[in-house]
RNA sequence: GGGCUCGUAGCUCAGCCAGGCAGAGCAACGGGCUUUUAACCCGUUGGCCGCGGGUUCAAAUCCCGUCGAGCCCGCCA
């Protein structure tokens, strides 16, 4: 059936309902006592057939409704779990009216708990109210909803549906508690720094740009809080931290979304392998608390996250898993080698980045850090043997952590800065992917910030491990999509229903 | 940016290769049924075949373009 004739029932069944006077939308709580998880645990061992006289009052989604006569069930979905409702024609009010009650209505009922002769504990409902009606179908009740786009789109009807992407978010949000407790209970406090920034830092990407009409002024989305937080070391907190959404103006893949939130935190007077080793306890302590294990599954694969983790300088990870001996290279050979693979770069260090991209990345199953970047694609890290004192942190092939011994020297963070701006002129490309001279930063490390090491991890990449999923889109709830051309909403099929709430 | 795949009823899909009346199940509607659980039985309704062009007597089907989505590669820390 087309789309306005299936909704056309449903209004006529809220039409009805007005004019009983029991409109749904007029209705503002239900007094719910019980959840049906706390009726499954509590009754699950009455027998088959016995109806006791235990009273609830439960509130939910309809999923489903089976009509026999004299008798009616249907099941009702809460947040905590789904139970049968029994509705008897010699005991439930209005059986006549159930008629108006859908699949996919929110209702409220109460009545006694039961288990019928099939075995299957029940609420046996004495009184029922519609609390909310749906105007529109709910998908196949045996198929459900499987179009990864509608899921995507529609994702309230995706959680309806697939109890499974309802139960990924509620993991991550317990991975966030889990985390920022760790960081609370170390002495790390959390902050807010800017989302709308003048000047855009902290990571090599192209920003969403935007314009303040009072200030008139162009403003950028942040692509990472970095330098914001690092202002706060200067300020004298030693420890701080930020969920920071961040925006990023670039294309969209199963480990990109323009949209996507960083967990970044800053600890003044330890050195990189401090943190490292911070880093490690913590998400060691997070898949401990909710796997029970160090071992988790992915894909296939077991990650094992008992310390300590693998580290090793970008450079030997190169030759470990096969490429060549970057150190013992002139610019001249590096970049024949280079050419030959297919990777066109102006600088060294870019190079090499992809040179570990090609031969190693994929092979860091196990959480491994990697460490010795080269300098010059690290313009905010400290210098360790004439690299970068920076590490990434891989998991699973994916890149989850960057982190850093922060520079906290304004002249050479000055001239890091001023070589950005230089190769940002000389570059043949865009100019987008360098970093842009922040002076208000320059001058906050003039007045002197603490030795520090800190990181950014992206936490979408975190989420996908932990709960299985190959695409960051299943991790967000509203992930980013092109926008749909046209969407057909019930008061432009049916405008006469725009007279009955005037 | 390049390659591959998909788009048909509210949902899940068949039909496309090899052009010939647009199909099924679920959902909805009417009827039956007082213990079902993908309830069942009888009957009914439901289509911009993503969109636009072309080829053809004839296009869901073949061709070109386009939009949206997915996967792979490249790029993006």
């Amino acid at each position: 059936m087309t789309l306005p004739k299936l909704v056309k029932d449903y209004i006529d069944k809220l039409k009805e309902l007005r004019e009983l006077g029991k409109d749904p939308f007029k209705i503002k709580k239900f007094e719910k006592d019980a959840y049906a998880s706390e009726i499954r645990e509590k009754f699950s061992a009455i027998e088959a057939g016995e109806e006791t006289d235990y009273k609830v009052k439960i509130a939910g989604r309809l999923l489903s409704k089976r009509k026999h006569g004299g008798v009616i069930f249907a099941d009702l979905k809460d947040p905590s779990d789904k139970i049968q409702l029994v509705f008897r024609k010699d005991y439930t009010d209005d059986f006549k009216m159930l008629r108006l009650v859908d699949r996919g209505d929110i209702v409220g009922v109460s009545g006694v708990v039961i288990k019928t002769k099939r075995g299957e504990l029940s609420v046996l409902v004495k009184s029922w109210t519609v609390l909310s009606k749906a105007l529109r179908p709910l998908p196949d009740k045996w198929h459900g909803l499987e179009d990864v786009e509608t899921r995507y789109r529609q994702r309230y009807v995706d959680f309806i549906m697939n109890e499974e992407s309802r139960e990924c978010f509620i993991l991550i949000n317990r991975v966030l508690h889990l985390i920022r407790n760790y960081l609370n209970e170390n002495g790390f406090i959390e902050v807010y720094t800017p989302i709308l920034q003048p000047v855009y830092g902290g990571a090599f990407a192209r920003p969403f740009e935007t314009y303040h009409h009072f200030l008139e002024e162009k403003m950028y989305l942040r692509i990472a809080p970095e330098l914001y937080l690092k202002r706060l070391l200067v300020g004298g907190f030693e420890k701080v931290y930020e969920f920071a959404p961040c925006f990023r103006n670039e294309d969209v893949d199963s480990l990109h979304n323009p949209e996507f939130v960083q967990l970044e935190f800053y600890w003044a007077y330890i050195e990189l392998n401090q943190l490292m080793d911070f880093i490690e306890e913590m998400l060691e302590s997070v898949v401990r608390e909710l796997t029970g294990d160090t071992k988790l599954e992915y894909q296939g694969k077991t990650i094992e996250f008992k310390r300590p983790w693998k580290r090793l300088r970008m450079v030997d990870a190169i030759k470990e898993y096969g490429g060549p001996d970057v150190e013992a290279l002139s610019d001249e050979e590096l970049f024949r080698i280079a050419e030959e693979l297919d990777i066109h770069e102006e600088r060294r260090g870019e190079i090499i980045e992809k040179l570990f991209d090609y031969y190693v990345k994929d092979h860091l199953v196990n959480p491994t850090f990697v460490t010795h970047f080269p300098l010059d694609i690290s313009p905010l890290a400290k210098r360790i043997d004439g690299y970068a004192d920076r590490m990434e942190l891989y998991i699973a092939g994916m890149e989850v952590a960057n982190g850093f011994s922060e520079l906290n020297n304004p002249i050479e963070q000055y001239m890091r800065f001023k070589e950005e701006e230089d190769l940002r002129r000389k570059s043949d490309k865009k100019g987008l992917e360098t970093m842009p001279m922040d002076k208000d930063y320059v001058r906050a490390l003039e007045y002197g910030m603490p030795p520090a090491s800190g990181v950014g991890i992206g936490l979408g990449r975190l989420f996908m491990i932990l709960t299985n999923k190959t695409t960051l889109r299943e991790v967000i709830a509203f992930p980013t999509l092109a926008r749909e051309e046209k969407i057909d909403v019930i008061p432009e099929l049916y405008p006469e229903v725009l007279d009955w709430y005037e």
